[in-house]
DNA sequence: GGATAAGCGAGACGGTACGTCACGTCTTCCT
DNA sequence: AGGAAGACGTGACGTACCGTCTCGCTTATCC
């Protein structure tokens, strides 16, 4: 692995700079969402130019990406309390609380609807935000097969679809609350879905 | 019922107009996307003024969401062959093509991302693409349930959300695919979570 | 002279109609000016539609000047004091005051430079605005002229150019002050260029 | 004198798009007139966007201002014969054949109407069209009174407003010739009002 | 250590679309 | 037929951001 520096010629790349401009996206988008965040705006902000922002993201679907995946994989809680409903529920929880409490769905819609005309966009978008929270409740779920609470067999795809798709389901296309009691009924639906201890016999 | 003709006074306003308007809209949003879209375009396809579109529309999502719903709502299957797992096969292949062959994903998206910033928006969206959607599989299982297939005490809604979230998670955020199989197994998912007949005795 | 009215098929024109039109149109053109005058304004304050206006007028120059032209012709100054210095000087300051307190320069600068693109307007307004002011000071001049105070071969036309050019070249180019002063200037000088009653001896 | 080169930040203002716009603007003045004047023509007529007009000038007013003063005030005769008369007489007539064969009365017109809705505006005309023009006529009054053709005592300022009021009022109210007989006439009116070489005795 | 490259802030520039305003014409109903 | 209401196509408005481009200046590496 060769993981000196490139040495390139000229001006390194201020690492101040492209942090102040994360950072400055991040409050624009907590502050008014993803729709009135603008390139500009950010500039002002960040006290940085246009051409600076330019020369490292491509636009502000790419920009908003990189700010916000950090920030929201930071935020993503990991229980293991060594029992499958319990860990479903403290993750289902704590995860229904930041969809409730940040801006998070707006950014994700917006970011959605944006991935749409732009395939890289797309691609950063699933590997950010998706497969990260994906593999998070993956982990909960191999626990629980290594503990025999679930078979073996089970398609953890398709249950990963079945945890996440209703929640955004709700949030974005129904504005229906994400609250305690959908999640515990959630929880148990999951349950049902993956509770198949193989009745043996 | 407001049936009395509105004898309002002043030139009606022209339905050839509002048509041909909501048609160009059609045509360019299938065409080029919810992004794509803008006011002018809409206007100069369909030759009409931009006035004339914001006498009407207060925005680009509100037009779209008119000119699609009813698009949508026309096209959605209403299968009825007496067996509940049939009819969510039949139901969930036609729709997933739907999903597969038309502009709808882009559609939606854009417009369920628009709709955090308007509440007004977000209401004709849940209103226009949501509920029904939601209603034409509500009386699917409805049917089933008076046939006995599902217990009286199933939670419908959560059932709807189980059927919607994952096909449009899958789409919309993981970019994977809402081919045969993946209805197949859904449709199991879903038997499983709904066939609690309590076989008691 | 068949001086009866026409009597055209179909209900007459409403003077009502008419005099609230041009009333409404002098209040806006004196609270705001020329350039602000709208149909659609005046339509709005006269409770009349616009259709009724353009059925009328054809322009909003000629509405501004039927309605302006009368209430300004009637505010002319007709001093007859048998004196010529007097005259003038009377005339002077009156009309120098409507000037003043009106917004007869904002409405006159906009129509004359109306009045070059169309050239009906240009000859409605000299023969409204123009030649009602020269008349008046004509008849000043001729009083005079058979009282033996200026020559019978004076040159009025001039004369004419003379004392009205100066006065509106001052307010709608200079911006300069039309007081008492000035108009007892101008009228000295107004007097040097007229009184030439050739001592003869 | 601010002679040091500015220095300023940023991308240096564009000279030559500068004057691309001033001579569009002129040809499209020329060509149509003020009224016909439009930002978006200028545009398109200069190959620029619209931003950069209203980067630089703060309406079509203080464009065609500025696009016109310059052109009009190299054209300003400025004739030194050594006689008032002659000297009169040569810039009347150059003068009024330059109001005679341009657009310059339509122009004025419409940008003296304009002023009375923009003080600063009424400003910039008064110092770009008027004074220019005052300038002119007021050395050649000044040279007269050194040479003691006139009386020192000579008011000048009356003077200036006599000489181009009649003028403007013949050429933008009454739409009368500006002519070499009205030429004649004025000189020898201003000559009436001017040569007071005091009889002494 | 001087040349050579970028990085960077500032901001001008050509664009596109916005949403608004008033235009002048029209269509409908009412008087 | 006159008239009020108001829909309509049209054209320009002035604004907001876009993404690109020149500037002058700074900060590095390379010869």
């Amino acid at each position: 692995m060769n993981n000196r520096p490139p040495a390139r010629r000229g001006r390194p790349r201020s690492q101040a700079t492209r942090q102040t401009i994360l950072r400055a996206t991040n409050a624009l988008l907590e502050a008014h969402g993803y729709t009135a965040l603008t390139i500009e705006g950010v500039a002002e902000q960040a006290g940085v130019s246009k051409s600076t922002i330019y020369r490292w993201w491509a636009s502000k679907a790419e920009l908003a990406m990189e700010a916000y995946a950090a920030s929201a994989a930071a935020r993503l809680p990991l229980p293991d309390t060594g029992d499958l409903a319990a860990d479903l529920l403290a993750f289902g929880e704590q995860f229904c609380q930041l969809l409730r409490t940040t801006s998070t769905p707006k950014i994700m819609s917006g970011l959605a609807a944006a991935a749409f005309d732009d395939q890289a966009l797309a691609q950063a978008f699933r590997h950010g935000f998706i497969s990260t929270r994906r593999t998070a409740m993956q982990h909960i779920l191999e626990r629980a097969s290594e503990r025999g609470e679930i078979a073996a067999s089970t398609n953890i795809e398709q249950a990963l679809d079945h945890f996440y798709g209703p929640i955004f389901y709700r949030l974005l296309f129904r504005g229906a609350p994400i609250d305690t009691l959908f999640v515990q009924q959630h929880v148990q639906a999951m349950l049902t879905l993956l509770e198949r201890p193989a009745p043996s016999s």
